[in-house]
RNA sequence: GACCCUAUCGUCUAGAGGCCUAGGACAAUACCCUUUCACGGUAUGAACCCGGGUUCGAAUCCCGGUGGGGUCGCCA
């Protein structure tokens, strides 16, 4: 058997960092095992789905790199096929209209919830041998009902959580279409699982209550039934739920904060999911890897701190000529030219050991083009008149010598050594000459990579003429 | 409230009855490296929710409690 698994996103927001490690182990699952993975968009409620939404996760996919390999199917397109399988059920008799009205569906419920009970509908209009229904009302449209087994339970081997039981008393009887006829969410799920062929449904913890209903649906429909793995929530930093008015952000949003896509791949694929002690692994080891039985059934905490570690992991590996393309980007985005600087892949290549995202990146790089803006503080606690006869002299040797990283480390060194300076004594005021800043990357590298008529340029800046 | 799920260092986790004096990673702390800041290296501290069972033996199995979470829509 093939294996075919779906993400199934209603396009009613951003790709959230939950919805994107849902989609990598339901990808990860089908490219392991050479099966498809198969994308469908719930688009079924007309009044929160946008097509903004929908290009928002298309492009959460594309940047993560999570190709599917059928679709995007979209529910709405298939609402006759939906309406077809609806009329065959109310032929069957496994689905029947109910003609309560939402007022009188209201009362039930506060009833209900008077007396404490669960609210569910008590199957007023379900067809029953013997019973006498009402006349239909003609100012209602009726909803269709699906006709629930009343007793027994429905159980299933959850890959992540274990054997789940469901006493069908405590299922009712659900709305499979509205009023108006349009089909609604438990109903199209199950068509189109059994429609796509889908073996294995990965998919948030929050449904695992509509799977006994799917699974009864699947029943009544004579569909197999396919496997099930609950993933459990990611919660925030701080351990509270993730929700769009708390820290729910859009994977896109870790692009502009300057993260890599496979560090946030890296560091989803190890949230609830593990193999041994490996912290660090390609998505081909993890699709080597991946499987259901190394899932955590509890919920995960995200943390920020871990991630960042990983990104800066995977920037130390990358290609600088990569790099150097997000750089150019985001110092673009600030109005910073380059074309007359330094070679920028060099200059990325000198920090991206010591950057954490790429952001960082793009601010350590910037002083090579730029002039430098030392503060004042900086100026008077470095460029004191020992420092400047230091580097007057630097400036010399510094004209005529062999522009190489090992050369020009030998020139400040001996500099330092003539004029009477310790290393740090001159380097740093250097530093700050060069980058206006006291903290860089080793001093060869930085004269070496900015060029002999920029280092010359600049230290005439800050020297008396 | 009802139903369902869940519980190992601060965090992510390893652990499928003896391999556990509970391992790894992030974070923390200390030291080393070093021309600065980082990077890197080494080391240290840090956990089996509680109570009952089962067993020669339980972090691992069972029951109960407690904590956390999810769901109870003509939303998905």
């Amino acid at each position: 058997m093939t294996v075919r698994t779906r993400f199934a996103p209603s396009p009613t927001g951003f790709l959230h960092i939950g919805g994107a490690r849902t989609a990598l182990f339901a990808w990860a699952y089908a490219r392991r095992h050479g099966g498809s993975f198969i994308l469908r968009i719930e688009d079924t409620d007309v009044a929160r789905s946008t097509p903004e939404a929908v290009q928002a996760i298309l492009d959460g996919m594309q940047w993560l790199g999570l190709a599917h390999d059928e679709g995007p199917f979209y529910q709405m397109q298939r609402m006759d096929r939906y309406r077809q399988v609806i009329g065959e059920m109310l032929a069957a008799g496994s689905a029947y209209h109910c003609y309560m009205s939402k007022e009188e569906l209201d009362a039930l419920r506060a009833e209900q919830e008077a007396r404490k009970e669960k609210p569910r509908y008590d199957g007023r209009w379900r067809p029953e041998p013997g019973k006498i229904l009402p006349a239909p009302p003609t100012d209602v449209l009726p909803v269709v009902r699906f006709c629930n087994p009343k007793e027994g339970v429905v159980a299933w081997d959850d890959q992540v959580k274990g054997r789940i039981e469901f006493a069908n008393s405590e299922l009712d009887d659900f709305i499979i279409a509205r009023g108006d006829g349009t089909p609604t969410y438990n109903f199209c799920v199950v068509v189109d699982d059994r429609d796509m062929a889908i073996t294995h449904v990965i998919r948030g913890d929050d449904h695992v209550n509509n799977t006994p209903r799917q699974i009864n649906l699947l029943q009544a429909l004579g569909a197999a039934v396919p496997q099930y793995a609950h993933l459990s929530m990611i919660l925030g930093d701080d351990g509270q739920k993730l929700s769009k008015r708390h820290g729910a952000v859009s994977v896109m949003q870790y692009d502009d904060e300057g993260y890599l896509p496979e560090a946030v791949l890296n560091y989803l694929a190890r949230l609830g999911w593990s193999h041994g002690d490996e912290e660090v692994f390609s998505m081909e080891q993890f699709v080597r890897w991946f499987d259901l039985d190394h899932i955590t059934a509890s919920a995960a905490q995200f943390n920020t701190e871990k991630l960042n570690w990983l990104n800066a992991h995977y920037l130390k590996l990358a290609d600088p000529q990569r790099l150097a393309g997000e750089v150019a980007r985001r110092l673009a985005r600030q109005q910073v030219a380059i074309a007359d600087g330094p070679d920028l892949v060099r200059v990325v290549a000198l920090y991206r050991d010591r950057a954490g995202n790429l952001n960082e990146l793009a601010d350590a790089v910037h002083p090579f083009y730029a002039a430098p803006k030392p503060t004042a503080e900086m100026c008077s606690q470095h460029l004191t008149a020992a420092a400047l006869d230091g580097l007057d002299a630097l400036r010399g040797r510094l004209s005529a010598c062999d522009w190489q990283a090992p050369e020009l480390g030998k020139v400040v060194k001996e500099t330092a050594a003539a004029v009477g300076l310790k290393m740090p004594q001159l380097a740093i005021p250097l530093r700050v000459a060069l980058l206006g800043l006291p903290q860089s990357p080793g001093i060869d590298a930085v004269l070496e990579v900015l060029g002999r008529e920029r280092v010359l340029a600049r230290l005439a800046a800050v020297l008396p003429a």
